[in-house]
DNA sequence: ATTGATTTATTGCCTTGTAAATGATTAGTT
DNA sequence: AACTAATCATTTACAAGGCAATAAATCAAT
């Protein structure tokens, strides 16, 4: 459905319509995707974090993980909290920097990444039905939005 | 800055990656949004029923505000709740069928309403840097996202 | 060597989003 | 009239994002 139809709302320009639909739309991904993924009680974020560490071949520690997602670190802390619960991943601290916690999958969290890996749907959560060059042009049209951000906010 | 910059992380395909970038834009311009408005001690939501309510230009009922925001019934009580206690919003029950709730901006909504106004940066919150036809494109590419979701994914 | 700054990770507090259950009231059906 | 269903709003419970403050360890510089 078309944005005006979704919001019963009168846009002034295309660009607030623009800004509507990116907002509008974020939600509505986010949703099918906890969607998704809470048949296997996990979160996105959640699942997220297990990719990287899948990614890392290993352990890294917190800080890596904070990096390879856009998030404020107090999170990742506490999104690693609930994976130990769950004995999806393990902690703990090094040696060398007592400062630095290093974290890794345990069996258990390369098997739910299988299992989740062999579930058809999984395409529905990393693609969107556009083809490479409208979604080329979709991610350009949004870089240019946040390269453009006035200079008199500060972010 | 490019998404791929931002975020350390290969993307498989366009898809992946503009998905990931919408999910990223979004969670950033809401930060402006709420940056802006934490000037005037409002969050962007509740700043949003404000203005749903003087487009209303009278009392109207919580459902009728829940329509004009996609969310939930409870966050909206909560966000009134919350406008409630700062004085901007007046709230009673109706007296014809008593379920119903009725809502209206007190003089305070109003006067914060006419300061938000006078601030010329809200241009940044209700706007973004691209050409009509550029927000249109996003606009149309965004809403054939939400169009062709896959049946077998139930929202 | 000690002081001060920086880094790393965590905790606390607040706001939002969502789902499920509840209460209260009204509408509809037999 | 009585029973059931539907509607409207709220409460409760939990997950997540964000800001500020803190603890602990390390670095850096005099």
């Amino acid at each position: 459905m078309k944005i005006d139809d979704e919001i019963k709302a009168q846009f002034l320009t295309p660009q607030h319509r623009a800004l509507v639909n990116i907002r509008y739309t974020s939600s509505y991904l986010g949703n099918l995707q906890n969607n998704f993924m809470s048949k296997f009680d996990l979160s996105m974020p959640q699942f997220n974090i297990l990719r990287i560490l899948r990614g890392a071949k290993g352990a890294i520690n917190v800080n890596n993980v904070k990096d390879r997602m856009i998030e404020k670190s107090p999170n990742t802390t506490r999104l690693m909290d609930k994976l130990v619960d769950k004995n999806l991943v393990e902690r703990w601290r090094c040696d060398e920097d007592r400062r630095v916690v290093y974290i890794k999958l345990t069996e258990d969290g390369h098997q739910i990444l299988k299992e989740i890996d062999q579930s058809i749907e999984l395409l529905t959560i990393t693609n969107i039905n556009l083809s490479d060059e409208e979604a080329q042009t979709l991610s350009n049209l949004l870089d240019k939005i946040r390269i453009e951000t006035p200079s008199h906010i500060e972010i």
